[in-house]
This record gives C-alpha cells, structure tokens and sequence, in this order.
DNA sequence: TCGATGTCTAATGTCGACATTCGACAGATG
DNA sequence: CATCTGTCGAATGTCGACATTAGACATCGA
C-alpha cells in the first residue's frame, strides 16, 4: 500500500517546493494562482489552498488584496532566521540532553566523521542530507510539541529558500568542527555550553549565507 | 480616516475570537463552515480563508477532510507552549538587553508596581493589560523580525486560549515579585540572568494554568 | 459474539463565474 | 516640473453548486 491519496492542494505544495528547488522561482516572483491552477489544469480554489500552506511555512510571502510572493530577505534577516532556528534547536537539544543513550552519542560522532569526508569529497548532497541527520537526530529527544514545530517550520523554510547556497558553505575542517563541538558539549552535558554552541553553529551559518547571498 | 474597510475573512477571524474570549467555544468543539457562513450570512469561502489564518495562528486545529476544530491541550502542552513562549522572549530581551534607556528601564518598573496594584484590587483585566505593556516593552528593543513573528503568534495563541484562567492566577506579591526579577536583572545587563529569569517566568506562568486546566 | 463489509450522511474539497480592489499610467492642474 | 486625479487592466476576494470523503451505523457471516 505505497499509493497515498493526495489532495489537490498537496499536489501545488509539492510542485512549488520543485519550483523552488530547482529555481524556476526566484525571490520576488510572483505566485498568480490563475496562471498555477492554468498550468496545473486545476480552478483556483486548491492553489488558493495551497498558498495558505505556504505562507504559515514562511516560503510565500502575502500582501492583501495584490498576491503571493516568493519572499526577498535582506542578509540580516537571513542571520535573524538562523538566529532563530540556533536559539530553538540550543533550547531543545539542551532540554533533552540527558536522554542520549552511549549509541546515539556514537551514530552523532559517525556522522559528523561522515559530513567531513562527504565535504572533502564535495559530495553536497550528502552534506546536506547527513548534516539533516545529524540535527533530526539532535533535536529528537526533546519532546516539547511546540518547540518543536517552530523548529521544524523554520527547517523547512531554511531548506528550501536556500538550499542553493548550502554547497557553498563549508569547507571540509569548519564543518566537522562546529559539529564536533556540540557533540563534545552534549557529551559533557554542559547545558550553558550546549546553547551556546548550537547558537553560535546557526548563527555562523547564517552569516555566511548572507554574505554569499548579499 | 478612522475607518478601516475589513475584509469578510478578517471579520470572520474576529468573530471567531471573540467566540473564543467569551467562552462561546470551548476546546474540541468543530468550528463547521456551513454552519459559520449561514449565521454570518457569507458564503463558505471567507470562512475557509479565515480558518487557516486561525489555524496558522494555533488558534485551531485543522484535520484533513474532517473539519477545523478547538485545540485540546493537555496540561504537558500547556506548559510547552509556555516555556517556548520563554525560550523566544528570553532571547529576544537578552539579545538587545543593552538599548535600554534610563526611561524605559523606569518604566518598566512603573508597570510593575502598577501590576501588583492592580492585582491587590483584583482588577483582572487591568492586570492582564498592564501585563502586556511590559512584555510588549520589554521585547521592544529586538530587530529579529522572524524571531518576533513566532513571539507574536504565541502570544496571541496563549492570550485568546487561556485567557479564562488568567485571572486565577497570581497573587499580588507573585505578579510584582516575578516581574522585578525580570527588570533586576536587564538592570544588570546579566545576559544569562536575563534569559533564566524570563524562562521561569513563563515556565512557572504555563504550570499554574495547565494545573488550574488540569 | 465479534469482526469485516456495505451504505448513508454530513462535512470538507473543488469548481467556474462574478465582484472588488490594488497599482500603473495618462492627463489635468498648479 | 511636480503632484494630483481618474481610468483601466489584471490580480485577488467571494459566491453558489457539485464532487468527494471520513466516520457512523447497520448488516452480514464465521
């Protein structure tokens, strides 16, 4: 039973996250739902429908009454996103901290030897999809439901308004060490340390990518 | 120019706060679109755009082809929203502690004392306003846009959801006690004081209500 | 008896058409 | 020249009707 029903409106969300993905949309654009629903042989109710999906994710911007945008942020509000996601992925990691078994400390350790040897490769997918794993993993003890969805909105927004730039990040060195750091830190179950580095890692991503961006 | 032309969406978003303030909703209940539309003499449209604002909100819980309803919190969530509430505010406060002036700083103490005032006379309401006056101030000074958004969202999920429960709350030495701590310490400009006692603050804030809930 | 299956109903999902509004642009006005 | 105003087009806002589906209930069979 692989086959999952999708709802119209799921459909649009998907494809705007394709568009997105492989910048067909770049910031600014505008979304017309008559030229989407036109493209995609649908009405506008579902594209409507979708829209609102993506603007509480924070992907589409809305001005009443004039229409959905693919939102432009100025390099300090791309540090304030990823601000933001540090100071609640610091809160939840640090929350939880306790609760790491001596594997899960391991398979942290494992994949941050992996992120390294992916980056020196220049495989950036893999980057990006063990670097995924490493923060799910990070994160998955903390069991504050509403942190967590603050924290899962903002990844998502992150993912895909900037994907492009990730390949760019890091070199083989800076990436395994910032996450080295906070391994070490959970080990230690140094709560202050836990916040701090988790904040600073997001924040110096952040910045980075307005740099490039800007 | 005092009028403000509203459209049918905001106005159903209104409608359904104040349903909410006066207690005509009470948590599970289905917040049907036929049945809204018919007593506002709209059409369902509206209805729906308003829900996912609501929904976008934490106002309402939204089940795929089942309906929008009244979110249930147990008592673990309730003390999860506010400790979020907390982690975001802390920062916020600790981030730009320092763009304080004498002024605000005295002001800030102002609305405390009128605080335990008001709390001594049992003037609920007031409390509450004054209340929110000095978070509002006290989280002025922060330029994180996104940061503020989710700040902002909660504040109005806890405000409207809880409402009912915040008037049982507080004595009047707990109210200006808390609050004092909070000034103390960006008084003292300590960055780790500062987002300890704002935490608590709220933390302790979401246990008394999740317990009176419970 | 109890679980699987069929049917029904009330709610959401989607549709196409019409109403309304924002923003751009041209022309009037000082 | 700057600014104000009115018109216009293209986009969103709203409508009423129809399609589809989740969940409740009755029915059937081991």
């Amino acid at each position: 039973m692989a086959i999952i029903k999708k709802t119209y409106k799921d459909q649009v969300v998907d494809h705007v996250y394709q568009l997105l993905l492989t910048n067909e949309l770049n910031p600014g654009d505008q979304l017309k739902e008559t030229l989407l629903a036109e493209q995609m042989g649908i009405s506008r109710a579902p594209i409507r429908e979708a829209m609102k999906e993506l603007i509480m994710n924070g992907l589409v911007d809305y001005r009443p009454q004039v229409g959905n945008f693919i939102p432009v942020f100025s390099p300090q509000q791309i540090i304030d996103s990823y601000t933001t996601r540090g100071v609640l992925e610091g809160y939840a990691v640090m929350s939880a901290c306790a609760l790491f078994s001596t594997e899960e400390i391991d398979k942290l350790e494992n994949l941050t030897v992996q992120m390294e040897s992916y980056a020196v490769k220049k495989n950036h997918k893999m980057v990006i999809d063990t670097g995924g794993e490493f923060h799910d993993l990070l994160i998955s003890k903390c069991d504050n439901v509403q942190l967590l969805e603050y924290t899962d909105r903002l990844s998502l927004k992150l993912h895909i308004l900037f994907f492009k730039y990730w390949g760019k990040l890091y070199s083989s060195t800076e990436i395994g060490g910032r996450h080295r750091k906070i391994v070490e830190s959970v080990k230690a179950q140094d709560l202050n340390l836990i916040e701090k580095v988790v904040r600073q890692h997001y924040v110096e991503t952040g910045s980075k990518i307005a740099e490039i961006e800007g």
